[in-house]
DNA sequence: GTAGGGTTAG
């Protein structure tokens, strides 16, 4: 009988590590049937090994048929339930329990704190103090230190510390670790290697915490050494390294070891590829990441949540969006962070619409989001200017209670700063209403508001948010901010405060700067300045045709034609060749492309028609072509034909043919929009009552009902 | 036999 039991024993061991649940039912009847309820041991390893197996359920009903319990078998259902997270479960059985070991203790602790109630797992340490305080063990004050770091306790951390030290466990791995870990996470990097040098027998995790630690704290050199003379070194010990320097900005070296891991052969897992591709991500090393993908591939870890999600991001960052795809397509397990990293790498690429679409259904789905993952949600929108979408998911926020958070409030700024001139007010209120909350504001937040002044004229509000945010809210301005006051001046004619303002600047006006003096120079026919803002852009940008065609637009509006020749000889003689114009929309799931004067779309002649009857309506209405954007000397009448089927019209007028009534006509363009396309599509939003939105290379024009959101500056 | 220390992603 005995040997049987303990062949019984050994096989449901077996079976359980290896999730052979068929057969430990089997062994299940075979014990009901044979053994006569006699046997106790047997029933409490048939609770384990369910428990084990994920099924709870099963395990209770095991505990049951018990007819005779002892504490093992309590303590067995109760870490049963705790392990599997049926917290109320666990809590009536550990009160019906008629004694309870330090055992029982540390499983409701660990119970409560492993499933999000670490207050409860603290109160419940706090009753085992009063009723049991010798009951302590090393593995209670493990658990209590990694809950005191988790909810960033010292007070905590340090009372259990003395705990450990009355009973003797001051200096123990078990407590040592855990508290190195609590100090390096509070960025306390001495307190974190005092307790390290504290412990007596130092074991390898002692000393892969303490590798941990210092690259937590940004201390590389100390984590190499202390990595270079371990005795031993397990596999968590090398990743530890890749996930560390990949953290502080060492990819290659992270990189470097990943494939000194791979040639000796060593055990790899999730961490170790999620770690190695957020490297490869960061690098845009897109080839490294591929060979990595197909080694995993091989290891079979490609299934794993972590390391398909890790896979999304490394495609999306590399600029492959279609292979993040299809590697998120066809993972079968899917969390919030797979859904996040398909909806960023979608943001990053520059697909908004899909961006907000994957975020939909991810709801549907029933995963809720958090604030980062909102937050992209909503900059997405507010890169096609979708101000709708945007506020439906900035009430989304408010349910949610997330619309505090630092992410979503700076995605709802540029939402209401970007997506309408006369949002402007909106913005500013947001802004104060996050101040009056208390929500501290970044650099990101002032960008935002900023803009929102100088889309709106709002040039005093402007000036005293600039410096309310250098000398309220102590943020250095960056290249951006700069940016931004320069919009806000020269868009309201002030060029020459505006120059002012660039030649006090502390550093250099970047491309972006120039660009938009240079646009309002032409907007209020300023030559001169205009020629110091091309010569500057070319000076930081030699090979980048903008800057020329921007001066030249202006000799040409002004018949310069000498000078335009000139700068068209400047471009030529150092090879600045302007991209084509094209313009896209899609629909249907495709991406229709036009050119200038493209005949080569099967609707070609529907969408020519539409044109022409378009252009008698707006004659009607008052709208003449403005020729001024042609870059050519020909005549009048070819300049207006020219005009007439430029790229974005094209697609306009395949919009308005194809896209149901209701739908805004989402036009994207690789240049920016010409005057004559602007003026024009004023018209047709007007004529047509469709919104249309074009997306230029620069910014959005959202045109309504013969107005449109840049309020005539671009 | 039951609780149990170290490394992950957006």
């Amino acid at each position: 009988m005995t040997s049987i039991s303990k062949h019984y024993s050994s096989l449901l061991k077996l079976y359980s590590e290896t999730r052979y649940l068929v057969e430990v039912k089997k062994l299940h009847g075979l014990i009901l049937k044979t053994l006569h309820y006699s046997n106790t041991l047997l029933f409490n390893n048939l609770i384990t090994s369910y428990s084990k197996s994920n099924l709870p359920s099963y395990a209770y009903r095991v505990f049951l048929q018990i007819p005779c319990r002892n504490l093992f078998s309590w303590n067995a259902v109760l870490s049963s339930s705790a392990k599997s997270g049926h917290l109320s479960e666990m809590y009536n059985i550990f009160n019906s329990m008629p004694e309870r070991d330090c055992i029982s203790w540390n499983s409701v602790i660990s119970g409560y704190a492993s499933h999000g109630f670490p207050e409860k797992a603290v109160d419940t340490y706090k009753l085992m103090l009063r009723d049991g305080c010798s009951m302590q063990n090393r593995i209670t004050f493990s658990t209590m230190l990694i809950i005191s770091s988790a909810i960033v306790s010292f007070t905590l951390g340090i009372q259990v510390h003395c705990q450990g030290i009355k009973h003797g466990l001051g200096s123990h791995v078990f407590v040592g670790s855990p508290l190195v870990g609590m100090y390096s996470k509070a960025g306390l990097a001495y307190e974190a290697w005092l307790a390290f040098q504290e412990v007596k027998e130092k074991n390898l995790v002692l000393h892969n915490t303490m590798v941990m630690s210092f690259l937590r704290c940004g201390m590389i050199e100390e984590s190499k050494r202390l990595f270079a003379g371990m005795r031993e070194r397990d596999s968590i010990s090398w990743t530890t390294m890749i996930t560390g320097l990949t953290r502080n900005g060492c990819e290659l070296e992270a990189i470097g070891l990943f494939n000194k891991m791979r040639y000796a052969g060593m055990n790899m897992d999730q961490y170790t590829f999620g770690s190695v591709l957020t490297a490869c991500g960061a690098l845009a090393v897109l080839d490294q990441g591929k060979q990595i993908h197909a080694f995993i591939i091989r290891t079979l870890f490609d299934d794993n949540v972590f390391v398909g999600s890790a896979l999304v991001d490394m495609y999306s960052k590399c600029k492959s969006i279609r292979l993040a795809e299809s590697i998120f397509k066809r993972m079968k397990v899917k969390n919030l962070v797979t859904w996040t990293a398909m909806l960023v790498g979608y943001g990053q690429n520059e697909c908004y619409e899909e961006a907000i679409r994957s975020f939909l259904q991810m709801q549907r789905h029933g995963i809720e989001p958090d604030d980062f993952t909102i937050g992209s949600a909503i900059s997405s929108c507010a890169n096609i200017a979708s101000l709708e979408e945007g506020a439906q998911l900035h009430c989304r926020t408010i349910v949610l209670g997330l619309n505090s958070f630092i992410t979503v409030s700076n995605a709802l700024v540029t939402l209401y700063g970007y997506a309408q001139i006369g949002k402007a007010k909106e913005t500013i209120e947001l802004f104060e209403s996050m101040m009056a909350n208390s929500v501290k504001p970044d650099g990101v937040t002032f960008i935002g508001v900023l803009s929102a002044c100088s889309r709106a004229a709002m040039v005093e509000e402007g000036y005293y948010y600039f410096n309310s945010m250098i000398n309220d809210h102590q943020i250095v301005p960056v290249a951006d901010h700069y940016t931004c006051m320069i919009d806000l001046l020269s868009r309201a004619g002030r060029l020459k405060e505006a120059e002012d303002f660039i030649k006090k600047m502390p550093c250099r006006l970047d491309a972006i700067g120039w660009a938009t003096l240079l646009s309002s120079c032409r907007v209020h026919g300023n030559i001169e300045m205009a020629k110091w803002a091309a010569e500057s852009l070319i000076e930081l940008d030699p090979q980048n045709p903008a800057s020329y065609l921007l001066l030249l637009n202006m000799h040409a509006t002004n018949k310069n034609w000498e000078e335009v020749a000139q700068i068209r000889k400047a471009m030529r003689d150092k090879g600045v060749r302007k991209e084509p114009g094209c313009s896209w929309i899609k629909y249907n799931n495709k991406v229709h492309i036009f050119a200038a004067d493209d005949q080569s779309h099967p609707d070609s002649e529907k969408i020519y028609a539409e044109l022409e009857m378009l252009g008698l309506k707006m004659e009607k209405e008052g709208y003449r072509p403005n020729t001024s954007s042609v870059l050519h000397d020909v005549s009048e009448s070819e300049k207006r034909f020219m005009l007439g089927h430029h790229s974005e019209k094209l697609a306009i007028a395949f919009g308005l043919i194809f896209l149901p009534n209701k739908f805004p006509i989402r036009v994207f363009k690789n240049l920016r929009v010409c005057i004559d396309c602007h003026i024009a599509t004023k018209y047709i939003s007007k004529i047509t009552g469709r919104e249309i939105l074009v997306r230029d290379a620069v910014r959005f024009h959202k045109f309504n009902d013969g107005l449109c959101s840049c309020g005539d500056f671009w």
